[in-house]
RNA sequence: CGGGGUGUGGCGUAGUUGGUAACGCACGUGCUUUGGGAGCACGAGAUCGUCGGUUCGAGUCCGACCACCCCGACCA
């Protein structure tokens, strides 16, 4: 591909509105441009990326016998009402109506579609285990997309479903998927780490996303390092130790005059905020209300709260008006006198004596609260986030916290979906069994921002050799000067072009430190230059865009890795060759 | 949806007390230049996010709206 035909641009500014590296560099260099919020164009680099990923997805989905399909992206809204979905999912399930006023959807994913199609398709046990994929646009209309391809509200992503007859085939199922997703992370040049995580509104038994570590990600990770344990901050459960033993002592009654705040009653009283506890108040989406209670040095996590209760609909802040209508206190809250609420009390709490609480009196707060001696919980759980320096589940080491971004995710979805699309099948046994489902999510676009964001450095992207748009990039010096600059470049680039693997040629008439300079940003493995230099030292110059090593090799030796496809032996240029 | 911010040519920006838009990069033409974002000359490109208001006159002042970005909420 000559660099003068390309369409794209390099921009010498930075976007003012990119902030991550990935972003930045992907539009500086020309693979991408916004349209819209959460919504991009791949231009013709990004798009043979995202190709190049495309195929090594492909390439391990088939190696475990995953069948490539496709399914539609417009999808009647009938399925999804048979699946619930339609009623659970909030705004960011597109919906509209066609011309017939038939309700419609925008496919945010497709376990409803594969449902309907094994409901039509599979009949007997002797059809299963079965396992399909494809690469298809979604749409999910995100409160707020971020970080350029990071977090997008229309993106390609390639989905699997597991098809089994049972719990043991589909454990079978996921751990094929899970060594393929290894495999794959592994080529794509990401370190994915596999962690534990929420099923969400999936439903199922379990689930692992994979994750990159990034400063940028939105996920917490609470990782050991002495063991290996890796839990999403959603799901991590640590331990906490029993904190000193006291005689309960009879409730004092407190003013605490503007003490909103576990901060600030904390620092009024003179007291740590682990002998306070909080309140926090929730609505569930099907209309019960929640007061959770935690110990004043803990956060509530939601997603915790939100399994314990089951509640439909996850949770919203609940209103002032709702809380002093269950006779509580915004500020100065706790279950003391609550009535038509949901008590739910962290077991840390439990264990801690004589807390300070809210009086739900504006100003008071209460001493030496003590459960179950002063009220009655309906829930004792953990429903607190792990911290830094938590002890590991496993073997008690002090975790620590790192941001993730989710590059893929597994899950076990189980008979849920079968069960209410209809998917059964007659099994050995003569009986009527719905189809045990899982689920495999790669987003396409997320994952070149993530291989961006591992292989940069100030100059540009370092494309690693398995996913990079083109393998080499070619770059005349003083073509106008030496006409046996061109004739070589010309032919070296027809050849790479015969042999079935285009190279990048820049053809242009630019000076050497725009053309270098673009290379770099470029970022294709390995840069060639042909100038009356590198000729006078024997023929071509290469150079390893990674590692900067660079060397001179002469014409005839280029010419065969060119009819290789670029396949430079690994002996290629050495650190500290010199022309 | 809450908080903060930004909208001026493709990108990055300037624009004073209100007087009809400027600079760098990129772009076109010509000449020179050619191993690290070249030089000179000429040139094209903006109804200043939109609508309304104030005013003789609005990029600038006022109001509403829209878009985008950041933090939070949310996130199969």
């Amino acid at each position: 591909m000559r660099l003068s035909q390309l369409f794209f641009a390099t921009l010498r500014d930075d976007p003012s509105d990119a902030e991550m590296p990935s972003h930045r560099l992907l539009l500086r260099a020309g693979y991408l441009r916004q349209l819209g919020s959460g919504i991009y164009s791949l231009l013709p680099l990004g798009f043979r990326v995202s190709q190049r990923v495309e195929q090594v997805i492909r390439e391990e989905m088939d190696r475990i016998g995953t069948q490539e399909m496709e399914m539609p992206v417009v999808h009647p809204a009938e399925l999804w009402k048979e699946s619930g979905r339609y009623f659970k999912i909030g705004p960011e399930l597109v919906r509209f109506k066609d011309r017939g006023e038939r309700d419609m959807v925008l496919a945010m994913t497709h376990e409803e579609v594969v449902a309907s199609l094994l409901r039509d398709i599979v009949k007997s046990y002797r059809q299963l285990p079965m396992m399909v994929y494809h690469f298809q646009t979604k749409f999910r209309d995100e409160p707020r997309s971020r970080g350029g391809l990071i977090r997008v509200r229309e993106f390609v992503m390639k989905d699997a479903y597991s098809c089994d007859r049972d719990d043991a085939g589909l454990d079978r199922s996921y751990r094929l998927q899970y060594a393929a997703y290894e495999r794959i992370f592994k080529r794509l040049g990401l370190e994915a780490i596999a962690v534990g995580a929420d099923v969400g509104i999936m439903g199922g038994s379990g689930a692992h996303e994979f994750m990159v570590i990034n400063e940028f990600g939105e996920d917490t990770l609470v990782l050991c390092d002495a063991c290996g344990f890796a839990d999403n901050q959603q799901i991590a459960m640590v331990g906490k130790p029993d904190p000193e033993p006291e005689d309960a002592l009879p409730m004092e009654d407190v003013e605490t005059p503007d003490a909103t705040t576990i901060e600030a009653l904390a620092t009024f009283l003179g007291v740590p905020r682990s002998r306070t506890a909080k309140a926090a108040f929730f609505v569930t989406g099907d209309g019960r209300f929640i007061v959770a209670i935690v110990r004043g040095d803990y956060d509530v996590n939601e997603t915790k709260l939100v399994n314990t209760v089951k509640a439909r609909g996850g949770l919203r802040p609940a209103t002032v008006e709702e809380i002093k209508a269950r006779g509580m206190e915004a500020g100065y809250g706790s279950p003391l006198g609550a009535r038509d609420a949901v008590v739910v009390v962290d077991e840390l709490v439990v264990r801690s004596p004589n807390l300070v609480a809210g009086a739900n009196r504006v100003g008071w707060h209460v001493r030496n609260v003590n459960v179950p001696r002063d009220y009655t919980p309906d829930h004792v759980a953990e429903i607190t986030n792990a911290r830094a320096g938590d002890p590991c589940p496993n073997c008690g080491t002090p975790v620590t916290l790192r941001q993730g971004i989710e590059v893929g995710n597994i899950f076990k979805l189980g008979t849920d979906f079968a069960n209410s699309i209809g998917a059964f099948y007659l099994g050995e046994d003569g009986e009527r069994h719905p189809v045990v489902m899982g689920s495999y999510g790669i987003g396409l676009g997320r994952n070149v921002a993530c291989i961006v964001e591992a292989h940069h450095d100030d100059k540009g992207i370092a494309w690693p050799d398995e996913v990079a748009p083109y393998a080499a990039h070619l770059v005349t010096i003083s073509a106008a000067k030496d006409p046996r600059v061109a004739e070589i470049a010309d032919r070296l680039h027809a050849l790479a072009a015969e042999a079935g693997r285009d190279i990048l040629y820049d053809d242009r008439d630019e000076s050497p430190g725009v053309k270098f300079t673009d290379a770099e940003l470029l970022g294709m493995p390995w840069i060639v230059t042909i100038s009356p230099r590198s000729l006078a030292a024997g023929g071509a110059e290469i150079t390893r865009r990674a590692t900067g090593d660079r060397r001179s090799v002469p014409l005839e030796t280029l010419e065969g890795w060119l009819r290789e496809g670029f396949a430079i032996p690994s002996d290629g240029p050495q650190a500290g060759a010199s022309l």
